[in-house]
RNA sequence: GGGCGCUUAGCUCAGCUGGUUCAGAGCACCUCGUUUACACCGAGGGGGUCGGGGGUUCGAAUCCCUCAGCGCCCACCA
């Protein structure tokens, strides 16, 4: 068959992806083999594959696809999540669009709409991950929405409320005014901004004295109850027992003294808001402070904002400025860069709001968690990761997981009036009304009098459960599924999420399964541009996947995202990692063209094929040991990399080309088969990486059956080695790429063949003659007692190398190259016996290290000789 | 403000407990090549005093100190 020299991988991969679907190859069951099991880290269902997910996904095949090949039991799981914030926001953003405010429909109505849109756009990146090559186990897929992994939820969320571990508090959280919900802590993220810092004059009452404040947030001295200093401040003692009078509102408002305040910051007056910042409200709480709230949920001023209300709060940060100037009582303005929350999701700026939320405990449930990775029973690839999930896991704050929100978990609380302990916590409604009417006392008690709380659980309050909810693992805890497979082996995730859902899910396996849920979490880099930008959409600099994919082939762009991404390291993405990647499936694609083609006989093996069938299966399991290596400790760019050079240099340049027959001579049988033999080994270790490609060839060589997949073919065995087959091979190279150097320095057409003569000879293996003499194209080779004149020389160890070329050597340039070789030689001898004469090396340092420096000593005296006699020679 | 990490060839990065294969790889670059698998190719080649300074040691890219630059995480100083 006439293959063409350029490999489409477009014909191919929807073909053999389709083949794997077919025969069912990514499904796993419970069986008696060892299972290897991942859960995906489950995507925004709404959202499209970014770079991102690529890297992500790329890896957890490799992986996944290696351990079928191991003869695992190879379980990927896939799945979306619901992402609560994010897909609300979309399908709010959507409604405006149409003219539709969310205000104006009711939750029902809003879910419907949420679910229509879920249904659309979702599974779109599941599809996107089939281009890829994804080998997940699709009849598995999930969604944190579905039916069981919601009731999973819920049950644990009850079960914690039982526990007392999840609370209702009344505290400060953190505001998203434009998605109007509170977030996590870990959803919020500081960024360092330039701002002003104001210096305010507050009247003292009953006195033309005043008293300068220093503020960031100059509209928040509306919702002012308090000044404060410190009581040891000598400054201000004049001002204890004193009140202070609010500009604009002139609400009076108490002096209060306490230690928290910082005597050198600003002016070492404080004002105190209780609504509007978390230490304030530690101070209000400590001083009993008035509470006022001048912020509507949008964070425009509410009525407490008097001419301003109605605005939003960086209008009138703006407006009251002049308004304050215009009262005189601005002292100054100074510059002032502070730390400014942002919302991770929505970007607004985030506002302490004092609220009614639920909470989770964590300090104690942190724990064993915290003990699994510093013991290394869970292990962070890279191991950097340990101390920052150590005091992350150390400082742990409660956590928030109410959410303002409609599209989630909607919270099973159920109150039945308006006191701050009227309510019940119960997994379905009859449960609670019944919970309610022990609790009132009160028989009569109807649903119709229950109210359940409209928020819905932050996202990672179901994703924390994923690798266990999953497998059902919540509602029927002793199932067999959950049994086999819990925990899983290795998670893969970018660092960004370590608290949000690692650290989470960690949590959650000691609580609900009493063991962690995976035993390796390798942490990706973030995926950048060239200059360094993280990828994002906003900045219109990631280039579409699938566009890749449709280019550069998806085996292309896998080893483009494999070639450079270290664990943890941030991959630098250059599309010319994809050329490199799409021409190594190319390369590999015209090596087989090469053998496809060639014509058998039966006839004797050449020595050559001999020597380089000997050679490469010896150098094959040299490179495997380092490639098991390699993925043992998860650097899988250097395990594709030794894969690459393997194929590339060794299978390619050098065995391919010793065994290839001279053009138009058939090939002996048994060189072929052996030939395919090792290509097959080859597309078994490539096929982690390139799975379309190596399974396209393994179903080209020969006519396979559904169960001799490549796919589930079995990793080459491990099988013992010898060195010194692989040394020799590599003296040879030498003396061949010896023979290339002269032939190119001297002009000499690799069409014309020469005579090579060796002295020394009883040095070198006779054994590859056969490959010297094919790869360097000479006619004879000559084993030679006495240096030859009149010829071109090069040195491979102690042994010298003749190329006779008739008269027309320019000695004077053998005499300079000789010159500069022995220069270099001289110089190289006398540092090591530099460090031979010093005494304190030859007794400190270990005998191995000394024997070693003799050894170059003899070395070089040695070739010093023959360089020496050569130039004497040529004199 | 605290903690962690990084700085090695033009670029992206390996270099484990100091000495064997310690100055490496891939890409890029330069030269030559229309060799009968592949120009998404082949052969050959150039290129780094391992961020600066100091120290320990017979010996340091590797250990210690210090300075400079960069990055990340955490933290309530208005």
């Amino acid at each position: 068959m006439a293959l063409d020299s350029k490999y489409s991988a477009k014909n191919v991969e929807d073909q053999w992806y389709n083949y794997w679907m077919e025969n069912n190859y990514f499904h796993s069951e419970v069986n008696e083999k060892i299972p290897y099991t991942i859960v995906i880290p489950p995507p925004n269902v709404t959202g499209v594959l970014h770079m991102g997910h690529m890297l992500n996904n790329t890896i957890q095949d490799v992986l996944i696809r290696r351990a079928r090949l191991k003869g695992f039991n190879a379980c990927w799981v896939p799945g979306t999540d619901h992402a609560s914030i994010a897909t609300e926001a979309k399908v709010v953003a959507k409604l405006k669009e149409a003219g539709i405010e969310k205000s104006s429909l009711t939750r029902d109505e809003f879910l419907e709409h949420a679910w229509e849109w879920t249904h659309k756009h979702g599974g779109i990146i599941l599809e996107q991950l089939k281009k890829l090559g994804a080998s997940c186990d699709w009849e598995r897929t999930k969604f944190t929405m579905d039916e069981d992994l919601s009731a999973s939820v819920i049950k644990v969320f009850v079960d914690l409320y039982k526990k007392g571990q999840v609370y209702r508090g009344y505290r400060m959280v953190n505001w998203d005014p434009q998605a109007k919900t509170t977030l996590s802590d870990e959803e919020v993220i500081y960024e360092e901004k330039q701002g002003n810092l104001y210096y305010l004059n507050y009247q003292i009452e009953g006195s033309s004295d005043f008293v300068t404040i220093a503020t960031t947030r100059p509209e928040t001295i509306l919702g002012d109850t308090a000044v404060c200093i410190n009581p040891n401040d000598e400054r201000y003692f004049h001002l204890k027992g004193k009140k202070a009078i609010v500009p604009i509102c002139n609400r009076v408002i108490p002096i209060i003294e306490d230690e928290y305040v910082t005597v050198e910051f600003g002016t070492g007056c404080l004002k105190v808001t209780p609504a509007h910042d978390e230490n304030d409200k530690m101070l209000g709480d400590k001083h009993k402070l008035e509470i006022i709230d001048i912020f509507n949920d949008d964070a425009t001023l509410n009525t407490f904002g008097m001419h301003y209300e109605g605005k939003d709060r960086f209008v009138v940060r703006k407006e009251i400025v002049k308004e304050l100037e215009n009262l005189g009582v601005i002292a100054k303005i100074e510059q002032h860069t502070n730390k400014v929350g942002t919302s991770e999701r929505t970007g607004a700026v985030i506002e302490p709001k004092l609220s009614d939320q639920w909470f989770l405990k964590m300090k104690e449930l942190a724990q064993p968690a915290l003990d699994a990775v510093l013991e290394k029973d869970i292990n962070l690839v890279p191991e950097k990761f340990i101390n920052t999930y150590r005091h992350w896991m150390e400082h742990v704050r409660d956590w928030n997981i109410s959410r303002q929100l409609w599209w989630g978990h909607q919270i099973p609380a159920y109150y039945y009036g308006d006191g701050k302990e009227d309510f019940v916590v119960a997994e379905t409604p009859q449960e609670a009304l019944k919970l309610a009417q022990e609790k009132t006392g009160i028989t009569n008690l109807t649903a119709g009098d229950l109210t359940q709380d409209p928020d819905a659980l932050d996202t990672w309050f179901s994703s924390w459960l994923w690798p266990i909810s999953v497998f059902n693992g919540i509602l029927e805890p002793d199932n067999k599924e959950i049994n086999y497979y819990y925990p899983t082996n290795d998670l893969v995730t970018a660092p960004e999420i370590l608290f949000f859902w690692v650290a989470r899910m960690i949590i959650a396996g000691y609580e609900y399964r009493g063991e962690k849920p995976f035993s390796n979490v390798y942490l990706t880099g973030i995926v950048r541009d060239k200059q360094r930008r993280k990828m994002s959409k906003s900045l219109g600099n990631s280039p579409d996947p699938i566009e890749l994919i449709e280019q550069y082939g998806a085996d292309g762009v896998r080893v483009g995202m494999l070639l450079s991404s270290p664990a943890g390291n941030d991959l630098m993405f250059d599309e010319d990692l994809c050329k490199q990647g799409s021409a190594f499936v190319n390369k590999i694609w015209n090596a087989y063209r090469l053998i496809d083609g060639w014509e058998v006989a039966n006839i004797d093996e050449l020595e050559s094929s001999k020597i380089a069938i000997d050679w490469y299966q010896n150098k094959f399991q040299k490179v495997l040991v380092e490639i098991e290596d390699h993925y043992s400790k998860y650097r899988m760019s250097d395990a594709l990399m030794a894969t690459y050079k393997l194929i590339w240099d060794d299978f390619c340049s050098w065995f391919l080309e010793m065994v290839k027959p001279e053009y138009g001579q058939p090939i002996a049988a048994a060189t072929k088969a052996s030939v395919i033999a090792i290509l097959e080994d080859n597309l078994k270790i490539l096929h982690p990486f390139v799975p379309f490609i190596s399974e396209h060839l393994w179903q080209d060589i020969t006519k396979r059956n559904p169960e001799e997949a490549l796919i589930i073919a079995s990793w080459p065995e491990q099988s013992n080695f010898d060195e010194s087959v692989i040394k020799n091979f590599d003296l040879a190279a030498e003396v061949i790429s010896g023979i290339r150097t002269i032939r190119k320095e001297k002009n000499i057409s690799f069409k014309d063949r020469i005579t090579l003569s060796i002295m020394n000879s009883e040095k070198v293996s006779s054994y590859f003659d056969s490959v010297i003499s094919k790869l360097g194209n000479l006619s004879e080779i000559n084993y030679i007692e006495e240096k030859l004149d009149g010829a071109l020389t090069f040195r491979v160890k102690s042994n010298e190398y003749f190329i006779p070329i008739g008269g027309e050597i320019d000695i004077e340039a053998e005499i300079v190259k000789l010159t500069e070789e022995l220069k270099y030689t001289e110089g190289f001898l006398k540092s090591v016996q530099g460090k031979l004469k010093n005494e304190r090396f030859v007794s400190g340092a270990p005998e191995q290290v000394v024997a070693m420096e003799k050894q170059k000593e003899a070395d070089a005296l040695a070739k010093i000789e023959t360089l020496k006699a050569s130039l004497q020679s040529l004199r």
